[in-house]
DNA sequence: GGCACGATTGCT
DNA sequence: GCAATCGTGCCT
């Protein structure tokens, strides 16, 4: 018997959802589901974790240093995809907000997989369990090959929790800020507090 | 042209 | 605790 992998239906979230304070939508953002299809087979996960980056003035932000070629797609339109390498072997999902020129996005760090979906705790494991590559750079986040749906999902207020984000010790105090967004549970990249 | 380093991950 | 692995940004 096969498994049922098709992706929950639901609002498709546009250039509307993403044209809003960055940290208001990574808040709305925890619970949608994040739809990867190749090929007509979809692969899909809750969203768990985020983290908000709002450049040039946030300084853990790679749109700190202002435009350069890899970072194009930060200054880009909303509800679009910043892909990018890291450390030459892991790729990074985030989607742009705000309007074009406002380099800002929202990092997709960790997923509760939908069937089939390999582990997602953790950006680099997101990528690499939904085929998501360099070449989805600057894509709009439209069906089918990478969007996002709200399927009526609702965490309990309770459950979402802010901490400081990760990786970015050298952003001095841009690094204190509670702008990483986590739905409590066992899919997260790293446990909460300490 | 050269070089240091990173919004990570997995193994020791 | 640390190696893997390479594109990017900054310097010469």
């Amino acid at each position: 018997m096969a498994t049922d992998r098709t992706a929950p239906a639901g609002r498709l979230l546009g250039p509307e959802f993403f044209d809003r304070d960055t940290l208001r939508v990574a808040a709305d953002l925890l619970g949608t589901v994040l739809v990867r299809d190749v090929d007509g087979l979809p692969r899909w996960g809750r969203i768990v974790e985020v983290e908000a980056y709002c450049g040039p003035t946030d300084r853990a932000a790679h749109s700190w240093r202002g435009l350069t070629p890899r970072t194009s797609a930060m200054f880009g339109p909303p509800g679009h995809a910043y892909v990018y390498l890291i450390y030459g072997m892991h790729h990074c999902l985030n989607f742009v907000t705000r309007p074009a020129g406002c380099p800002e996005a929202i990092l997709v760090r960790a997923l509760e997989p939908g069937p089939g979906v390999g582990r997602c705790a953790g950006p680099g494991l997101v990528c690499r369990a939904l085929g998501v590559d360099r070449s989805l750079n600057g894509a709009p986040l439209e069906p089918p090959a990478l969007y996002v749906v709200d399927d009526g999902f609702r965490p309990s207020p309770g459950a979402i929790a802010r901490t400081p984000r990760i990786g970015v010790e050298y952003a001095g105090e841009w690094a204190e800020l509670p702008w990483r967004f986590c739905l409590a549970g066992p899919h997260l990249s790293r446990r909460l507090r300490s």
